[in-house]
DNA sequence: TTTTATGCAAATTGTTTGCAGATAA
DNA sequence: TTATCTGCAAACAATTTGCATAAAA
């Protein structure tokens, strides 16, 4: 019995293929996809699942903290089941966004914290840029 | 003649009530209004401006490099007429979102393109928590 | 006079909701 | 068995678009 399973189990929510499916294609990409991404990914071995049931699950899974919700400034929310303290790079030619794992990062919350009156208890932290491929595409 | 004017003469875009207006607006606020407030903000003095308006001339500023576009994780962006490197703090309890200098946030973009190949350009920067006047309530 | 912007209404799109039938516990 | 979930379709809300009129240059 894996991760998701218990955690389920001990919000009383109830252990579904949808679930397991979206949870099990997010934790095996690191793209951070939308929801309709992981709707036409799991299209061809759920083909009845709605667009509505991810949705519904990806909140779900975001209430039991399971999944963070990525704004990166497009049009849609983007989905990682990372939930370490990572930032995310944004490339802005290709649209891809990459986790970056940085101990600075990691130390920001309590140096910020040094500096502010106001409590802080998450940060949100992206870079936008190019990536080291569409660098190389573009010389 | 102000800079607005300058700026948008030299882009040779029309100088409109409507855009003095809406930058003003942003310009003399640290609430970092959405687009409905600034509407509803203005309805008093252009009662017969529309906020396809405002969008369209938050669009036009945006495109201009006068006015920040921020995504805090609401229904709707928020808009910032203060284009300097800064963060923001945003209060889960009350909603505000606080502007934020830091010499150590001024100095990320360059320490974290130590550790990557990735080609940097730009930031936001998001810290989430409870602010000095909301915690003072739930004491 | 020419070009661009505004204001209205309609369209668009990501996301949410209500509800009947299906499924997990 | 019963409580919750899924899938469908309809609703919603933020934003965008098309176009005729108005206003700036």
């Amino acid at each position: 019995m894996n991760d998701l399973t218990n955690i389920l189990k001990s919000k009383k929510l109830k252990v579904t293929p949808q679930r397991l499916a979206i949870y099990g294609t997010l934790h095996n990409t690191n793209k951070h996809p939308n929801a309709e991404s992981i709707y036409n990914i799991l299209q061809p071995t759920y083909p009845t699942m709605s667009l509505a049931t991810v949705y519904k699950t990806l909140d779900t899974l975001k209430k039991s903290n399971l999944v963070l919700e990525l704004n990166v400034g497009e049009d849609s929310f983007r989905y990682d089941a990372n939930t370490s303290d990572h930032a995310h790079l944004v490339c802005q030619s290709c649209h891809e966004v990459f986790d970056f794992h940085s101990q600075l990062l990691n130390n920001l919350i309590p140096m910020i914290q040094e500096e502010t009156d106001f409590d802080i208890l998450s940060k949100n932290t992206f870079f936008y840029g190019i990536c080291t491929e569409c660098q190389s595409k573009t010389q």
